[in-house]
DNA sequence: ATGAATTATTGGAACGTTCCAATAAAAATG
DNA sequence: CATTTTTATTGGAACGTTCCAATAATTCAT
């Protein structure tokens, strides 16, 4: 509700003009900072504006305008800190620009996923920023056009197509870290948790590379899918030494997937960094400061996150001008554990 | 931007009135699911929307009728898994009642948090969570009142007042795993990290309460603040140890602090759990994981947050209900650290 | 000083919905 | 069957803003 004034009506635009002696549209001009209006005028607009308490309706506004500061955000696994970093990335990058961010967290869930699009749309969203729920259609892509929605994906990419994305090139990331390791003259490299997906399958893609570079043949015994948290890192770490004892070395599908199995080299007794090597991906903040610190390749989350919001504005800006695409460069990060 | 038809214009309630017959005050009740409608008009009504491809207009809707479904959420932390959690939890709940999450991140700053209340304000928020940054003056919550929009504050309280609230019982958490330590047999615990401020004087109550009990003098010495983060539970573990080499045990200020803190031990080179004993606070999903897996107060974060988002719900039901509160009852959750 | 050109200000319509009072239709009553 | 009562449907006003065209005030040129 907004603020009401003595006789409880909301106090609007037309009680700031009666009380500043000008016109509706005087006021409509001087609190949106139009140039317009000279004089002493727009000082008595705005202090009768403070005297009375006046908040600004932003629906009506919009109703009549037509352009909202709202910008959908959906994101499928916050309780991975990668995605609440990037959270923290966008959120402060739209805020900043003006914007107030319409959260949803759709847990994977492509049919909530579906439902909280469309209360968006409803809302009115000025852009929608997605980080599409496994399993998504690539049919998502012409609905949200049709819907004249500027959209940037993020994170996970919905194959090809010329919708605006930002990530991170997933494969050359693997790529060093495997290679990092191989050089280090292990020869069983183990690949840690994740499922199949898009994202899955660059990774991997940067883990055959490497054993290719250096001619050793892929051993599918040793990539060992499981959900990318810290539970799977747990499991599949104990399982593939289990299978394969010898293995001394993985490479993980994220950081936290890293965390997991940390926890199980603890648990069996191996030392991570000296038993054991192990680089984890996404280098979230947690990874500095685990138990010993996680070798990692760096994309810079929160960056991410930054850029993915300023690739939307840019849209929002500019709707006609090219794919835009940010795709953070991997570095390897090589802290305790590798 | 809404659907538009061949001529490129909105299509509106007036739109399927025309093709399915009837007034559009009849669409506007059959949309609205309203039982006054009778016989094959609300079908037709239904099909004419979907044909026309129909997108209702919620600022419009709320211009007149005056309900948002717009609720604001500020976090400051998102950074500590903790508080992702309860977000989630916030979320998930709000969404299923039908509200829509406007989710703000101040990262601590009073300013910024004062901002986006505003912001919320002008977007007719139909309730504000809050969990209030570090510093937020008590006269905020009489600011909100005025506005007349229903408000819950979380985790962090202000103090007496009878605002709704939802959080934990630290004292009676910390107690708890103060005690632990010393039924095992420790004289000295450390308190470490945390920041001033009204959770940190709770839990350390607990920890003094529990010492009390036991008829051991409390040692400032013994207590080290720092940022409640992996860094300082990092910094305040190396350095009580240093200060006070025969300490072999402490409690953590929350979870992320004591990740840090096993990072600095296995730096150091003693086994949590064996040579030192450690217990956390609020059991983020990430505990159960960590290596090694950290003993800890349950609170669970994400029923916290459900919690929470139930009591705002009640309160913009019904407006006149008296206070409400949520405190989540600690529990002792011992795994690997002691 | 006067008319033309420029600039500042303003009233009214419009945005798409909901609510209310009014009408139309149907049912019930005598 | 006429009249009242009840129920179903509808037109119009209202929500608070912005935009546009129109008016009023000012400046400029002659």
């Amino acid at each position: 509700m907004s603020k009401l004034n003595a006789t409880n009506r909301t106090i609007t635009i037309v009680d700031v003009a009666e009380e500043a002696n000008v016109s509706k549209s005087t006021v409509s001009l001087v609190l949106k900072g139009s140039p317009l209006i000279k004089g002493d005028k727009v000082e008595r607009v705005k202090q009768a504006a403070i005297k009375l308490g006046y908040v600004y309706n932003r629906r009506a506004g919009e109703l009549r305008g037509n352009a909202s500061n709202a910008i959908g955000v959906i994101i499928n696994d916050l309780m991975n800190p990668f995605f609440a970093e990037i959270l923290v990335g966008i959120e402060r990058k739209l805020v900043e620009a003006g914007y107030v961010v319409l959260m949803a967290h759709t847990n994977e869930d492509v049919q909530l996923q579906q439902r909280v699009l469309l209360s968006m749309r409803e809302q009115n969203a000025a852009g929608i920023m997605l980080c599409p729920a496994l399993n998504t259609p690539r049919s998502i892509l012409k609905t949200i056009q049709e819907w004249n929605i500027p959209l940037t994906v993020f994170v996970r990419n919905l194959g090809a197509g010329s919708y605006d994305f930002a990530g991170s090139d997933s494969e050359s990331g693997v790529f060093l870290s495997t290679s990092h390791l191989l050089n280090a003259g292990h020869t069983k490299v183990g690949f840690l948790g994740g499922q199949k997906g898009v994202v899955f399958t660059q990774r991997l893609a940067g883990y055959k590379k490497a054993l290719e570079e250096k001619g050793i043949p892929f051993d599918e015994e040793l990539v060992l899918n499981a959900n990318p948290n810290r539970e799977g890192g747990y499991q599949t770490m104990l399982e593939i030494l289990q299978k394969n004892p010898s293995v001394r070395a993985a490479v993980c599908y994220n950081d936290i997937v890293a965390f997991g199995a940390l926890s199980a080299l603890g648990e069996i007794g191996l030392k991570a960094g000296k038993d054991f090597s192990l680089i984890g991906f996404d280098n979230i903040l947690d990874s500095a400061h685990s138990n010993p610190p996680l070798s990692t390749i760096d994309i810079e989350p929160r960056k991410l996150g930054e850029h993915a919001a300023e690739i939307l504005l840019q849209r929002i800006k500019n709707p006609d001008i090219k794919r835009l695409v940010y795709s953070a460069k991997p570095t390897l990060k090589l802290r305790q554990t590798a």
